[in-house]
DNA sequence: GAATCTACTTTGATTAATAAAAGTCAAATA
DNA sequence: TATTTGACTTTTATTAATCAAAGTAGATTC
């Protein structure tokens, strides 16, 4: 019933308000940057997000999402984590350039092919990313791990990494950083905002920015 | 480059014309049929077409693709029934249920992912309706066999089959009459217009109408 | 408290795709 | 030949999504 546009605002929102899980309302300018449009046009839409009842929309304070807006919300990223997983799984893509095709297929595939998806991959329940892929008609877990960047010295597992650009994942595949990878974290150089990791099986450390280290969840093992 | 509807509007006129193929030009009414909108749209939106060189508009008798035109009709052609494989063969979903999924996606895919199919589907040279796939960057071979409603008493194999619908496909699928499958034409009776077919394996004889008869496309075995 | 800044809102336009209804051409009929 | 009809074209409007630029409200600073 939503068209592609309204699904990418509500899922915007969603991820968005996730992100800041401090504040109840996601600000408009955040929304508009995510989205790449200008001020003005996110106005005009969440005005009419609004009055469709998909959202609860505070003049110059900021947009919730409605139980509704929010059900339209996790349906789509439903969608948009299990076609990753496909593609990744199923049509051996590589997890840095599935991006893209998840991102105009989550509006197009029918019920049927994503069932038959969810099928093929045995019903997964994170996506190559460690995104949890919301079950039909459900909420989300939020069973937020911590970020690399807040963790002590000592053994961890990547849970999750929290940006989809090509080039950055890229280089977690090289690094070989990815979801359910096991490492050490040996020092944390507080000056620098060096953290040192000893990924098992590979003789060299491998230094790492905390600007990296805000990008990656883990826990430790 | 085209919008989706810009790259439905060249494969209609494309389709179009190879079915219909004694005159050069493709009548707006027909198209207008064909997608669904009025007569006032296809007008406005084929001069728009015309402007961009995708097409070639005579005022008042018809449309023909020019050599950018159908490059661009042959690229989405190619997409659909690559896609129809795929979804076919790889996820075992019924040739009767794919059409909508691949009219959708035909216009998101990226070409990796394209590309993957067509391995995967170790490079198909006709779809499930029997439907040629063309080749990327390349023509479409014309290898009309003759229509079942044309033939003579004789064995034949079904090549291709030339419609969409859900329910014909299924009485179709039923029927055993897939593109592959041989049978014999034992009798033709002109005036009732019921031809009786003999598929082996099968006891009963199978009465089709000329109606029919009139989508399905046959060679002599 | 006034000035300023930043973030948001409004206004006025644009583009693509579409419909409805009125207008026109050309071929078929009488 | 005059009329009619069917097919196409034109005109006018609508809707969704967008931008640019001008306007304003609230928070921050002096």
């Amino acid at each position: 019933m939503s068209s592609p546009t309204t699904e990418n605002y509500l899922k915007a929102i969603c991820q968005l308000a996730e992100r800041h899980s401090q504040s109840p309302l996601v600000r408009l300018g955040d929304l508009a940057e995510e989205l790449g449009v200008t001020a003005g046009t996110i106005t005009t839409m969440i005005r009419g997000l609004d009055d469709k009842g998909l959202v609860n929309y505070q003049a110059r304070s900021g947009v919730k999402l409605t139980p509704k807006g929010r059900r339209e919300a996790l349906r789509v990223l439903r969608r948009h984590r299990l076609i990753e997983c496909f593609l990744v799984d199923i049509m051996k893509m590589d997890w840095s350039e599935v991006h893209e095709d998840a991102e105009a297929l989550e509006h197009v595939v029918s019920d049927r092919f994503l069932d038959r998806m969810d099928e093929m991959l045995g019903f997964p329940s994170t996506d190559p990313h460690g995104d949890p892929i919301p079950a039909s008609g459900s909420e989300l877990p939020l069973n937020e791990a911590p970020l690399l960047s807040e963790a002590e010295t000592g053994t961890y597992e990547v849970t999750r990494v929290d940006d989809q650009e090509p080039k950055f994942l890229e280089w977690l595949a090289e690094a070989q950083l990815r979801p359910g990878q096991t490492f050490t974290l040996q020092t944390i150089d507080d000056v620098s905002g060096i953290l040192t990791l000893k990924i098992p099986g590979k003789k060299a450390t491998l230094p790492v920015s905390l600007s990296i280290g805000n990008k990656i969840r883990v826990l430790p093992v």
